[in-house]
DNA sequence: GACTTCCGTTCCGTCATGGAACGGATGGAT
DNA sequence: ATCCATCCGTTCCATGACGGAACGGAAGTC
């Protein structure tokens, strides 16, 4: 797998959305299973939809492949011809998809509204994606939500840290920032900083 | 807004993800935004917590705030000092990052499980993220949705097309794809394809 | 034999990236 | 007063990914 040397390695921190954006943190990535989830297969068709350079599209796919979100099919062997779908795995990143295209639709778009309405004719609705807790299934405010270091934590790592509530929109004090600042549950991994609290001790 | 000149600008495409993944489809903003969703606030602390260059986190601090997802704050003015901290329209990137997780979860994550566990103290139970659809509360999958042009779409730009059921996993003959490349119900646009279909054309 | 389709590879100039050092304003310690 | 630390950047530089364009090669079509 070619990777950009130049760029942070986070697919071993001990936090899934840092792993998952050594994935899907990437433009064209995101792009092409986008394009795939639509139902582009072959090369040529995903550079011309996408515009992506035939080299960068090359080294891209085989990411991909080798990431396992998505697999190559040969549909023809006297000139081998191979096309690229989905696996499960690839297919699964849609819902992430979804949410990101929600989130484009209220933040995003023109005057105009949507630029395209999704349809899910699993109940026949236009609809838009939605994420909820697996629990109770109410939707997801980040100032509900705390993590923790779970099983496969391992402290040997970048930073992860037990989720305080975010920020009201009013400024702090220096004060309560500063109080703020020493409650703060973190753990903090790296070569530089160890600042380990007792959320972990505990 | 400094942006890579050489990236494709996919902001104003009439798809939404496309447009999203201008914004969140990269490393860092998405890095960012966790880590502000964690409670991180200050320049040095991001800086430290995420081992980015400073002359990155700069440039990617400013482009966060002119896109509306973070603010600076000031908390002191004496030497002029601001935080940082998320928007309403950052926070609620936080359901996206979920949806990451989750996924990272089921597919990136070792033998030990999830690093991070997440709880959601609105129910007191630990959970994961489900993208559900609006309106049947059911979760989503890809094979499922339909995508169609909606009142922004605009024809002048990169493609967009109604989903078709993403392939199954077993390779298709060459006949079979012909049939199906022709039934794909697609509009192409850029400079180079236009190719309307029925979908659009009715 | 020429042309087209499909899937790449190679070459190359440009420019973002990331490391490191510098800077400037303030506050605290000695 | 002087040193040191904190906080938030900016500047400089080498590296190498990116994107454009051209090339290639195997097969099918007219």
């Amino acid at each position: 797998m070619l990777v950009d040397v130049r760029r942070v390695d986070t697919s071993d921190w001990p936090c899934t959305i840092a792993r998952s954006a050594a994935v899907l943190g990437d433009h064209w990535n995101l792009l092409l299973v986008r394009q795939a989830c639509l139902g582009t297969r072959r090369f040529d068709d995903f550079q011309r939809e996408l515009g992506i350079g035939r080299n960068i599209l090359t080294r891209r796919l085989n990411q991909l492949v080798d990431e396992g979100i998505m697999q190559r099919v040969e549909y023809q062997s006297h000139p081998p011809r191979s096309e690229y779908r989905l696996t499960q795995q690839g297919r699964e990143v849609y819902p992430i998809l979804a949410a990101m295209a929600a989130w484009g639709d209220r933040w995003l778009s023109g005057p105009d509204g949507t630029p395209l309405v999704l349809h899910h004719t699993a109940c026949d609705h236009d609809m838009h994606a939605v994420v909820v807790c697996s629990e109770c299934d109410e939707p997801i405010d980040v100032r509900e939500i705390r993590a923790q270091p779970g099983p496969g934590y391992r402290a040997d790592h970048e930073p992860s840290a037990t989720v305080r509530r975010p920020s009201d929109d009013r400024p702090t004090t220096v004060q309560s920032e500063q109080r703020a600042r020493d409650e703060q549950l973190t753990v903090h991994h790296l070569n530089i900083t160890t600042r380990i609290t007792s959320a972990v001790r505990a």
